[in-house]
DNA sequence: TTGTGTGAATCCCTTCACAGCG
DNA sequence: CGCTGTGAAGGGATTCACACAA
């Protein structure tokens, strides 16, 4: 939603206003907000400018994220191309994989590195998140091994409930139960 | 979580164990397959062969679910390419995409068709489910053409909320919003 | 005895409603 | 006035606890 706000400095956008942006209700977003403090004029709304940096700096958009890509597949050129990720302020600053004929090729000004680097780019490079683009079967293994290099979150493509410490924070992103969770919908909905 | 439940003819498996491997508690592991029946026995556990049948079913796992791909793309390659894809019951039926280039390119059996004919093929090949690889300035205009063409589900990976008629199912894939709540929760965690 | 199925208690999130500030 | 911020109410989901079936 981030993306929808401009910078127009002094207009005022309404709980009203957002919560049709974002399918949501008014209570709803003055309640979300109110959470982190009290940022808006009341009989005016909310500072456009304000609170799109506030907001930045709640998400910790307000700094630059090193990001190592695990896994120089299809999910993973995806991702690197992907010309919001740096924009948004993360950085892919290493690129593994285990597959020796994709070892030493460029993407871009990167080299692709062996998995066996993982640990120590992760260190040297001082990474705080890895995107796993990996099989399944090495997904397990690759966050450990991150965990291990003192990763801080981890962002999950491969089809598994990774088990990680306490306080290491995932997300995953699981396409074909995003697929299901639609065929659900639909078969639930046909039979009402 | 279904693809760890394996065809082991009369093992069972108790809410307890399901739980440890969803992240979840027993009690509520029970609750929620209660609410679909009763299919477990006191004192044993839950049938795997039974529960992966039962849940098929609830799923609307066990039909062929067609589906056409917007967007010809490196995330649209991604998924087209994606293994278990087919061989969880979603069938690409057709490709779409707006760049002459890659209009006329086989993709696999499949020929890339201009996003001219989206609502065509739609009702042609009776595709229940669109997944929009597409830009976000694109993906509303994609959204409303296959709604009018009478698609069932939207799995949209365009960074918009999509305005779409209610009871159409849509599910976000937003690659930056997950890279955002990720970072939300590593500020968060060092704050306290 | 073990582990389900389920009411009851609890918690959390959403919605309501309105006092109060600009 | 208009719209925020927030206690209070409401509702849905999670957790507890236990009767009961195998």
């Amino acid at each position: 939603m981030l993306e929808s706000i401009q910078d127009d400095g002094g207009v005022t956008v309404s709980s009203e206003q957002l919560a049709r942006r974002g399918h949501t209700t008014a209570a709803q977003v003055r309640k979300d907000l109110s959470h982190f403090g009290s940022f808006g004029k009341r009989g005016l709304g909310y500072s456009v400018d304000e609170l799109r940096d506030r907001l930045r700096i709640i998400l910790g958009l307000d700094q630059v994220w090193p990001v190592v890509l695990v896994g120089a597949g299809r999910i993973g050129s995806a991702l690197f191309e992907y010309p919001d990720f740096k924009r948004r302020g993360y950085e892919c600053v290493a690129i593994v994989d285990s597959n020796p004929e994709k070892i030493g090729r460029k993407w871009g000004e990167l080299v692709i590195q062996p998995t066996a680097k993982l640990e120590s780019l992760i260190k040297e490079l001082c990474a705080t998140l890895v995107i796993l683009a990996v099989p399944a079967s090495a997904a397990q293994l690759v966050a450990e091994c991150s965990v291990n290099a003192g990763i801080n979150g981890i962002l999950n493509f491969a089809p598994v409930q990774l088990q990680v410490p306490d306080g290491i924070p995932v997300e995953n992103v699981n396409l074909v139960m995003e697929l299901e969770a639609l065929s659900f919908q639909i078969t639930r909905a046909s039979k009402t």
